[in-house]
DNA sequence: GTATGTACCTGTTTGC
DNA sequence: TGCAAACAGGTACATA
């Protein structure tokens, strides 16, 4: 499940092994993951053929890799997306949606994105080489080095959303998924529904440096994996899941206090949260 | 502008 | 054994 850790690690990935190349060619092998593009498959196929990749880039969870014409190749990953560098002869794979062949610095090689779920997307951005337009509204993430925190910190106490739900909004800080949300909860031992303006500053500054570390910490191990669904540019899984704390714990001992994690229904999926040490704040209480 | 809920998507797991 | 429901969850969009 890709967060901001893993989609670096392909970046960096797609920066080592394809920047310089010349795409030749498009295959549109399922239109989903093109639906962004206005132009249409083929058009997003026509608009790519000739360019050559001048590098790679990153906000948040997406990244995007500008062209020799001031165009750029956005990308999202979703769920399940991967961007596989492959010989030419390779096995397709199963899920296989967009292949680019590429002649240059990647001669011989193709890219491949590859999505089960097909929650992610390919699009042809128009004059995005700096910064697409269609990602404008995604704020700088917590590695960035231009990322605001006063300004983070000041949104995040004027509303009265939840805590978790503020986490997860990538137009005030992206970057953040449901994973390392949960873990830098459980670092900064506050609750998930605490409403942002019952936070004093240092709480919520110390909350954004805990989101920072852990997902530092998981960049350094090569991103979280769970399944075969992620595995980096070269296809290779990372293993940070060892070092999780809350996320996926239920019923295990917290590692701090020893109670029993707990799992509850949010948004859509789920929360994990050690109750000893990050409290239901009392609004919420009768709910849990 | 803020707050909240839902559709999208497929493979796997769980429950009856 | 077989089918249905639940589950995973980031983003865009709708609604109030």
């Amino acid at each position: 499940m890709p967060e901001l850790p893993e989609v670096e690690v392909v970046r960096a990935g797609l920066e080592r092994h394809v920047v310089g190349a010349r795409v030749v060619a498009v295959d549109v092998l399922h239109e989903r993951p093109v639906r962004r593009d206005p132009r249409g498959p083929q058009g997003f196929a026509l608009a790519l053929a000739g360019r050559r990749i001048t590098g790679a880039r990153r906000r948040g969870k997406y990244l995007w890799l500008p062209l020799d014409d001031g165009d750029a190749l956005l990308c999202h990953l979703g769920m399940s997306g991967q961007m596989l560098v492959q010989p030419a002869d390779a096995e397709p794979e199963k899920h296989l949606r967009v292949r680019l062949r590429l002649e240059g610095a990647a001669q011989g090689r193709h890219l491949h994105f590859v999505d089960q779920r097909m929650f992610g997307g390919l699009l042809v951005s128009t004059g995005g080489a700096v910064l697409p337009p269609e990602i404008a509204h995604i704020g700088r993430d917590p590695l960035d080095p231009l990322f605001d925190l006063d300004d983070v910190v000041a949104r995040v106490r004027r509303r009265g959303s939840g805590i978790k739900r503020q986490l997860l909004d990538q137009t005030l800080v992206s970057g953040v998924g449901n994973i390392y949300a949960d873990e830098a909860l459980w670092r900064a031992r506050i609750h998930g529904e605490r409403p942002g303006d019952r936070l004093t500053r240092a709480q919520v500054v110390e909350l954004l440096g805990h989101a920072r570390d852990v997902m530092t910490d998981a960049l350094a191990q090569g991103g979280t994996s769970f399944d075969a669904l992620y595995v980096n540019v070269n296809g290779e899984s990372g293993y940070f899941d060892r070092s999780l704390h809350a996320y996926g714990r239920e019923g295990e001992p917290c590692d701090r206090c020893g109670r029993a994690v707990r799992r509850v229904a949010f948004m859509n999926r789920s929360s994990y949260f050690c109750p000893g040490c990050q409290p239901v704040p009392r609004a919420t209480r009768r709910r849990s």
